[in-house]
DNA sequence: CGTCAGTTTCCACATCGTGGAAGAAATGCG
DNA sequence: CGCATTTCTTCCACGATGTGGAAACTGACG
């Protein structure tokens, strides 16, 4: 009853249902996501989320911890992943840059880049530094706009794509304690600074700074940033690792200007 | 009308019906596979496959090439399989024996491993003769049973199983000009010999053996093999390439022997 | 042994997906 | 070229299939 759009909408709602509750089991590392959380974030009553995961059990298209009872992607999910080797290979791209950033900072350094309306954790260097921030592992996602580095790429996207973006998150994002509201005016400020830093407390006790990679890679919106504890990213450090990052990213962005084409095809080594 | 089951199935069929489709989608390599093509062999009229792989576009699930008018899978795909890192990382754990097969031959050599009623390529090696075998590349699956390295897998399961499987590809068989009849032979001519051939003319004029390895790597079957042009891989060098096959065979099984849990969590780097 | 959060099953309802058929496009062939 | 053939896309009436509220169940915790 009352779905969410009213409108002649093109059939196969359950594949949206289906993928929505993929990406939220993709959100979050660790032992996986509980049935009930899954459901609410998707936008699912139980018993369908249910019965969906049930099914993608069943084909092995997510697994689930016994212990936990959580959700995880499984096996299947990860075969696909050696079929579909993206067309440009962002991460190949950003590795170097990132091994240097995670070694000069001690901290840990991260790429995100845009999948739809999330921003999707590509790679991620862990630093020296004893106490590491690891909130967010590979592969994993969030709304665009929520944290330091998801923020970098929706800021650098233009503005129509940005409220079409943020109009679709408007509801995910108060999961975040967020609104609409407050992202708009984080990219704003975003944009004014020339990089981002963490919109309120999503994780507690770490700061991030992100900055965009120009105009994207090869089309896609990309952002590098590092994330560290509170204490240790004070302003005077905040600025010298926006420095180091604006030195990666204009080196980043030389390159793609060099290369014709970067480099197709990249495969998962 | 007329299903499959006739019985108290447990709900979400689209759910199979999806994945179904997505794993013929990742059945080939190269340019796509046609809408038509995708319907028969998911078994799905061709209006049902049209509507989900829409869906699923528009989702960035499947992409569709301009061109050629096929669908390969799209880079949200991909992007799962980054989240999904599996449990065993089968491919790590055999790359080596891999690097030394394909230098040692000069031919192409694989790694297949069962997913569901399939083989799945999961690593290849480019040897260094001229003419190469690429028929599969990485993701590529086909029915369990079909091709060498595919029937050394199904082979190295347990009868049971191995009927279950032959049973569920059945109607399958048939587009690879083979029969549910043929291929339990294929396997019991398999167990008897020791290691699998080409059955039939798969890709014409290429000829792969593939060998087991034991029974599986942490409990998922797995085969390693070598294809070849058919003049290559006369009956001699069939010799020369089995026992070169057996002697990497037996060194991964004693490695496995040897370490308590083969590394665990193994990501893609 | 009672409470509660999370999970699973149930089932009547109607939504949503279904697939045959027919209309468009694209492709092949004479 | 223009007709024939294949492939793709849209349409739509039908009813199977998925839906989701409610209720039973499990087990963790106090």
């Amino acid at each position: 009853m009352a779905k969410q759009a009213g409108l002649g909408r093109d059939g196969a709602q359950v594949v949206h249902k289906v993928l929505s509750l993929l990406k939220e089991v993709s959100a979050s590392r660790g032992r996986g996501t509980k049935l009930t959380a899954l459901a609410e974030a998707a936008g699912l009553p139980v018993p369908t989320a249910y019965r969906l995961l049930a099914a993608l059990l069943a084909e092995r298209a997510v697994e689930r911890d016994e212990a936990t009872r959580g959700f995880r992607l499984g096996p299947l999910l990860w075969e696909f992943g050696l079929a579909a080797a993206p067309d440009v290979d962002i991460r190949r791209f950003c590795a170097p840059a990132l091994d240097r950033i995670a070694a000069a900072t001690g901290d840990s350094a991260y790429v995100n880049c845009r999948s739809g309306d999330d921003a999707l954790c590509l790679d991620r260097r862990e630093g020296s530094y004893p106490i590491q921030a690891k909130p967010i592992a590979i592969g994993n996602r969030r709304p665009l706009g929520v944290g330091a580095t998801s923020l970098a790429v929706l800021a650098s996207m233009p503005s129509n794509e940005v409220d079409a973006v943020v109009d679709a998150n408007a509801a995910r994002y108060r999961r975040h304690g967020l609104t609409a509201e407050r992202v708009r005016s984080a990219v704003e400020a975003t944009r004014a600074r020339g990089f981002a830093v963490s919109t309120g407390r999503i994780v507690a006790r770490f700061r991030g700074v992100a900055l965009a990679i120009g105009n994207g890679v090869g089309g896609v919106p990309v952002a590098l940033s590092v994330i560290a504890i509170e204490e240790r990213l004070d302003l005077a450090r905040i600025e010298t690792t926006v420095a180091l990052l604006r030195r990666e990213e204009q080196a980043l962005r030389a390159l793609l200007a060099s290369e014709p084409e970067i480099q197709q095809k990249g495969s998962m080594p």
